[in-house]
DNA sequence: TGCTTGACAGAAG
DNA sequence: CCTTCTGCCAAGC
């Protein structure tokens, strides 16, 4: 049993959270997670604790991607499940940010008519 | 104690 | 689109 600071123990609660709240077929981005958990500078913790999270958690960690859209280099499994489930890509192979990215902010309002037209 | 490492972000060229 | 650079900061060595 590895000792935790009262830092990650907590980053990674909150992290954790964060990541069980992502909807099917939407991303969303270190930096964003980062700072919904409060700690806007930590993009890179973010990394860090997805990377170690035990499998048995049973996190949907793939709909976690960079800044650009891109997943992880390696894990190719992670494409394929978010295709699954429908999320957005872009020729290039990236993820589409502007119609598969979650959204906190509408979410947090009632839906507006002027956005309701679906892209394409 | 100090230097190196990242599943990062964003700007610049 | 790519590369390079700076800023970031806990973890590891």
């Amino acid at each position: 049993m590895k000792e935790q600071t009262p830092f990650a123990e907590e980053f990674k609660e909150r992290i954790y959270h964060l990541v069980r709240m992502i909807p099917r077929g939407k991303v969303a981005t270190y930096g964003q997670l980062a700072f919904l958990a409060g700690f806007p500078r930590h993009a890179r913790m973010v990394g860090r604790v997805l990377k170690e999270t035990p499998r048995s958690l049973r996190l949907p960690c793939h709909r976690v991607v960079n800044a650009s859209g891109r997943c992880v280099p390696g894990w190719h499994d992670q494409p394929e499940r978010l295709r699954r489930e429908h999320a957005a890509f872009r020729p290039d192979g990236n993820v589409d940010l502007k119609r598969s990215l979650w959204n906190t902010y509408d979410e947090c309002r009632t839906a507006t008519p002027e956005t309701e037209n679906n892209g394409i």
